[in-house]
RNA sequence: UGAUGGCAGAUGAUCGCUGGCGGGAAGAAGUUGCCGCCAGAGGAAAGUCCGAACACCACACGGCAGCAUGCCGCGUAAAAGACGCGGAGAUCGCGCGCGUAAGCGCGCGAUCAUGGAAAGUGUCGCAGAAAACAUACCGCCACGCACUUUGCUCGCAAAGUGCUGGGUAAGGUUGAAAAGGCGAGGUAAGAGCUCACCGCUCGCGGAGCAAUCUGCGAGGCAGGAAAAACCCCAUGUGGUGCAAGACAAAACAGAGGAAGGGCAGCCGGUCCGACGUUCCUCGGGUAUCGUCGCAUCACGGCGUGCGCUAGCGCGCCGGGCGUUCAGUGAGAGCUGGACGAGAUAAAUGAUCAUCACGGCUGAGCGAUCAGCCGGACAGAAUUCGGCUUACCGCCAUCGAAAU
RNA sequence: UACCCCGUGGUGUAACGGUAACACAGCGCCCUUUGGAGGCGUUAUUCAUGGUUCGAAUCCAUGCGGGGUAG
């Protein structure tokens, strides 16, 4: 009856992509990049770790902005953009993994259609969307 | 095209993000997620160039060093330290006037880190005689000596040349800069040596809060530039920065006390004791998806909860501060209303539509319509006051130039 | 976020306030049968803009760019 209530509550935001869904720390992002593989593109680099634990856990996706794409402004707005994408397509990815989207310095003057189709693009190759 | 001030597109839909309050749910709790309401970037939030608040560390007193500042007045929390406003002076440019000239006066504009070069040390390349104590190169000048020529009254005169010592600083070349300028007198030649004017310095008086200006008198010219060279004088000045710093509590060092059996460990002495063990208290640094600092306030009153009290938390009302709007006033100001971001892999967004704005193209006599393109610089990070830099454009006021 | 440091040819370094020097690399020419070595030449708005000064890579101010330290 009381999980019962709380589907309900879920089912009436399905896009919702709260900080707990995010990767935030060091030493998260660490381990995606150096136990993950990684799929480059020409907007960003894609890197994603399979998770050995059994229960099917919701995945969780970090993003990199570097100084190099640009300004405090720049780098907001394509990580804005990136979580944006990866929020609207997150029913699409399977759970149990952990991603890292990276975006490259092409990506500060790249529309959002244009980073969408390359995300997309990328999650295809490696293997990250729901059956 | 310049100055000053203002604005920094709007509305709606869908899906989201962060914080606050209220509600109710899960959990032992920290918390987690749900529903509703409210709030959510800038004129520069930037650079970090100055200053302040605040926090911690250091601190007997005096001095030195270092650093900063440097015309005057007022304002500001900020004495001469950020800055603003006004004034004084200097330099440069333009125009006008006076004057033979040097120079001076007036107006407009621009710029100025604007104490001291008569305390000292050092610097001023090349060129030039000389770059700072004028030891004077070419010169100029007269005297003396020697020689040559001419003249004649035959050892003197004139002219010229050379030399030693002397007098000068007028003129010359150089340079960024050359020892007051210019005119007249004066002299063998010259020189402020003397004089007029101008500049300069000093003294006295007047105006001004002051910087400074100005009148009169005197001196006769010393005192080249540069202190954003060292330096001197005066004044100010502790250091580090919210990653400052405070708190919480798990584990781990350490200290003290108590209990307990003489043993599971070990030692001394021979049936007692130390270490160790267990418990309690204190306690240091470290780690932390930690908390606070930190979201206008070290203010007042009332209510309420906790507490023996002191006091603490929350709410409401009032007050202060800041921003903004309206009214009033010549202005200073006064009155009233509204509002007060707070993240931490770091919220304030994404997409779409409509309207408004700017530009271009086409159609139309025109009002206008259609299509396309454009919207900059840039994102709070402890807070505040300045400065500087970046910036598509639009609006208002004032001014200038050209046509 | 706060603080600190550094900017000279393509690269690495020099230069009391007085003509921007040296090495390596690049390019061109000479030498050589060819190449190497060697010789000669060339390559700088001293990060930018102002200021002080007769004169600035140097001194001063501001900006721009780069790097570092602190959890």
């Amino acid at each position: 009856m009381v999980k019962g209530a709380v589907i309900d509550e879920e089912a009436s935001h399905p896009l919702r992509f709260s900080k707990a869904q995010r990767l935030t720390r060091p030493a998260e992002f660490l381990r995606v990049k150096s136990d993950g593989q990684t799929r480059r593109g020409a907007l960003m680099v894609l890197a994603v770790l399979e998770l050995q634990t059994k229960e099917a856990t919701a995945f969780r996706a970090g993003f990199v902005t570097s100084k190099r794409l640009g300004g405090a402004v720049v780098r907001n707005r394509v990580r804005h953009r990136l979580r944006e994408i990866v929020r609207r397509h997150q029913h699409a990815v399977r759970g149990g993994i952990w991603i890292v989207i990276i975006a490259r310095p092409a990506a500060a003057r790249a529309s959002y259609g244009a980073l969408e189709d390359e995300w997309l693009r990328l999650a295809k190759r490696a293997f990250i969307l729901a059956p």
